[in-house]
DNA sequence: TTAATTTCGGTAAAACAGTATCGATTGGAT
DNA sequence: ATCCAATCGATACTGTTTTACCGAAATTAA
């Protein structure tokens, strides 16, 4: 498996998803070129992103084995076995993100949320339950689970963090807003609203002047 | 203004978030060393990143003028004439968005929000009214709102996309699953979970691996 | 069976982004 | 008043990511 950067990481989940809708039509195989036209890459990029991650060669004239692309992408990415989370912070972003139902075709279980308002705990959300925070530490202990989603205010946010690390947790997927500062063995992934907005409005401006 | 990168472009709003805390704390001056440090970014990035957008210098020993530097930000990322939204799709994401309250600060008001769901038109979220879908060309040619947010299924996300772009909208942040294609007067951001899951899962697997 | 065409994989070149270096300038300490 | 340390801006360098190119291989069609 050959190195693959962190843009280029992001475009395999990209590649998942239009590779399903091509499988769920019946099709048995498709090119890079065709892959390239659909989602307004270029040819090579494909090519090269492909390559870095399958083990058989696609057929010149036919392109590559479409199931095969759809495994290998799924082997890459770890769909396969399923990754189990915990949610801390079940407001109205957290409550959403327990009812996404795409979830568990990313690879993602999330198998318990937690929160210290009281009428929150006990609550029981697309079959996940909703306990209280302060038996947090028990749970990440025995359950193992490495894996968070924030989606807490701002104010306690590095307070958290620093706990939970504590307790065992290896990967933060962090839904709010705000700089964390974490050991270099534990990751960080944010979900920055104000980030893609800013890039949203700066391409839309740009595209203005180029008028 | 120097030509900013994407990257570059995602990090200027993580710079200002940091900048309105030491404002708040009543600072006056600050340094592209304490910035890095506080972000772990490099110290030459920070004051790359803060001269491309900046018309005054720093000063040596001192640092930055604290407000003006947010002062450029907000210019620069355009926070100061409020961006206006509709969003379509009032599931548990959509109304979780339309609570979301840190959308004023990032430049950006949600004026009307559209569903098709009857039990979902004529609620007030968050003082946002949710109109029946079938009014939305109304609206969009009488408000001349340019930016949409969706947050609808996969399944009519392209024809919704093609409606509401025929309608007059220029900027689409799209929070559904799936790819979209537009014409290229048009901008489209995409909030991609699955994107952001899978770099923080293949981040913890480079991690275990380098151990 | 042969020719034409498509697509492949690998390599080379170009563009871009990030890092490091360096002299200049300022503020504060002595 | 002078010196020292910190920070700046500019520029040069390095590395990474993307794009372009090219010969080879395989399928389809004549």
């Amino acid at each position: 498996m050959k190195y693959v950067s962190k843009n280029q990481l992001q475009r395999y989940p990209v590649y998942h998803k239009l590779l399903l809708n091509h499988l769920k039509n019946g099709e048995e195989f498709i090119s890079s070129r065709v892959i390239a036209a659909e989602l307004g890459y270029s040819e090579e990029q494909v090519r090269k992103d492909l390559q870095a991650i399958t083990t058989y060669p696609g057929t010149p004239k036919r392109g590559r084995n479409l199931n095969e692309l759809v495994l290998s992408l799924e082997e890459f990415l770890g769909y396969n076995d399923m990754s189990q989370a915990i949610l801390i912070g079940v407001g109205h972003l957290g409550a959403a993100l327990l009812n996404y139902k795409l979830f568990p075709q990313m690879g993602l279980k999330i198998i318990e949320a937690f929160d210290n308002d009281p009428k929150k705990v006990g609550l029981t959300i697309n079959n996940i339950e909703v306990k209280d925070y302060s038996s947090i530490k028990e749970f990440i202990k025995s359950s193992g689970v490495k894996i968070a989603i924030l989606c807490i205010p701002g104010e306690n946010l590095q307070v958290i963090v620093d706990e939970i690390v504590k307790m065992g947790i290896v990967g933060i997927w962090n839904f709010a807003p705000g700089v964390i500062n974490v050991p270099d063995r534990i990751t960080v992934q944010n979900v920055d609203l104000a980030s893609s907005f800013a890039v949203l409005t700066h391409n839309m401006k740009q595209k203005i002047k180029a008028k």
